[in-house]
DNA sequence: TATGAATGAGACTTCATTCAT
DNA sequence: GATGAATGAAGTCTCATTCAT
């Protein structure tokens, strides 16, 4: 999203590395409590320079809610559209979301904490984009209620419960920690699917068959991490 | 916290209608984003009046907090104290919990989303407050795992798993809405003590023996309501 | 225009005196070069209590514009509806423009200058109201034509000598200074009728006939003064 | 006013072409509300480049006052001496007057509305060439008098009525209109010779005299358009 | 010549808080 | 108990100007 015509080379990447430091500190401090001032001593920037940069404070939330919607959902997306079963792909959907909140875990504090300091056509556009995200989840769980593999659930529920146990994980893992998104998202997927499915159905191999189909792909999936091949 | 001393027998009604009013307009509009203003004109008090009763905009999130973590935590004390097997504690746990934020639906939103704006000796006690009731939940989910009921999981990520699925709750959830705090915490146990029990350990009669469990008690556990008795 | 309920009762006339204030600082510097700041240190208020009383600078322009076009227009519509003789209208219009300007000569300065600095609606609203006092001036013009006491004019060309005679008054006239209302619109009426006169029309009695005209009217018209009866 | 010594060939002609732009836009906006960053879009520049031809701001406003003041000064002076008589001398001041005003119709706009944006020096020069141009008008309408063609008037109050007339017409005439300068000037001093003239005064060959004149002069007045020569 | 980056003062405005009445 | 008036710091943002390149 390139500004006025008439921007040297350094420009933009002084631009997102604002974005960066922003974030950080909107993070920890809350967007509305944290001031341009702030973010000037933070970014070693007078404040009519910052505003060179960012044209405005909203402007720099509506940045950082890019960061982390529009990645996720070129990657959720794409999951949801492979010609594989629904379970496997639900699997695949929660690991990308993990990456994603974990890759950026101040911008999804914000994003979760701040989009209601967002207004008119910003705001707007922002809850399109959670609806969409959340319907993508939706339609998976009810394509796999409809192939057997889970029992008739409330839909809205399930989902529910689903970004329930991922969306929250922001509040308290931290980067650099203990857990990465395979490990997490294979426990939470664990969690759900046992009380998802049909008692016919056999979670064992989940696992294995994400691993096989990964290998097997020729082309990466976006946001999503490819396990080390041999 | 009362105030300066002496005062009317009004005094305690009207402020408590005035916390009653901020909750509702920080949960919509964030609390730092709320001016003592608009709580003016919510409340139909000049700002004068109001400082008489409230003392500080800070001193107001700090009664919304108690209002939600005091009850909270008594409930989920006395629950997991009580001599059951931990499975059950943890569903009473849980079905509390659930209550709690159902009533004071905007209380929590406050909570979970402002409490970065408390300072110094409020944030501390706040903080040491929610590292309680955590605890607890993990205890219980110990308690649950030594006694055979659970595998053998890493504790605090079974913890984590179980505050996820319910604290995310206020997010979506709303007032009047669809769903009550008993059907969501059955859902919710389902799914939880599914991912978690032993494959020795019959989940199938939770819901039976805590309704008799409920029904034989003599006092009611405060935050818990009982089943109806016909 | 009162403001937000619950004012006391010196607010309307605080606020008066502060929108006086700021019509002779605006006069004097333009009131795009006049800071708040200023209007603070003239008004001997701190910047917050003043925004108190006006609500936004542009606000202040709102006003001193309104000060300035209300008493004009009412004033202009009940002369224009008189049932006399156009000419003596126009000599009437005249002297209540003039009063008007002489009356409030900062208010104009700003009225003529810096009506470029409204946005939107207030924009709107003042352009509408000078054209419709133009029309006015130009509605006379043409009736004085239609009964030969003009000769035939290009009615805009006729109507535009008329506003340039008298809208550039402002410029240089000084309060208290050495010209009344009454003398300037004799001499400007005198002047401007010569010019546009039918060769028949004799204007040597129209100061009489106004006098005439004003002293045997029973309720005056507002914006005009009435001659001194004896 | 040439700025640092050497300067390329292109140098005063960017220049001027940057003071035309600069007319324009105060003339729209207001010197007060039009920034630099404007001036740099208008003219394709950069913030740096404008300075190394304007220097400042202000310098900019004392260039478009110069526009307008010096060639008007330069005609006027020449015609208030010519060896003819008053009337027809005013006749050719009004005409002159009103070809610089349309011929630069938004330099007066700024020259009218924003001197008062000029500091020290720059605006004591300003104010004083504008009392000269006054007095010149003033003395004619004396020299007027005192041969017998005029009234005897309040000379000021003569010369005030001549300046409305005339300084108010850039309000309303726009570019490329209905009105040239020849048919405005035989207008308003056709009405101002009317109100000014001695009875035994004829003003009907005024046009004639005016047209003679010029045509039998083997120099042209500059600034003040000749008649087509058959 | 020309540029883009940077500055710092100052613009308008909001806000939590106090206090005389 | 309650009010309206006042404060002053801090908020976001704009702007004329400078300067290394």
């Amino acid at each position: 999203m390139p500004r006025p015509p008439g921007h040297g080379p350094g420009y933009e990447i002084k631009r997102q590395e604002i974005i960066d430091t922003s974030a950080a500190l909107f993070a920890k401090k809350g967007y509305a409590s944290t001031g341009i001032a702030e973010l000037g001593t933070a970014t070693g920037l007078a404040r009519g320079a910052l505003y060179y940069y960012i044209g405005s404070k909203e402007n720099l939330l509506v940045e950082i809610q890019n960061r982390v919607m529009r990645p996720l959902l070129v990657s959720v997306r794409r999951i949801a559209a492979l010609d594989v079963d629904p379970v496997l792909r639900l699997r695949m959907l929660s690991q990308t979301l993990l990456e994603n909140i974990l890759a950026r875990l101040d911008h999804v504090w914000v994003y979760e904490h701040d989009y209601r300091s967002l207004k008119g056509a910003n705001r707007t556009r922002l809850l399109r984009q959670r609806r969409e995200f959340e319907s993508l989840v939706e339609e998976l769980l009810v394509e796999a209620m409809d192939d057997g593999s889970f029992r008739k659930l409330d839909p809205r529920l399930a989902t529910l419960q689903f970004l329930n146990m991922h969306n929250h994980t922001y509040q308290w893992v931290k980067p650099g920690g203990d857990w990465d998104a395979e490990t997490l998202s294979r426990e939470y997927c664990a969690t759900l699917i046992s009380g998802f499915r049909n008692p016919t159905y056999h979670v064992d191999d989940l696992e294995d068959r994400m691993r096989e189909y990964l290998a097997q792909r020729q082309t990466p999936i976006p946001g999503l991490t490819s396990p080390a091949k041999k």
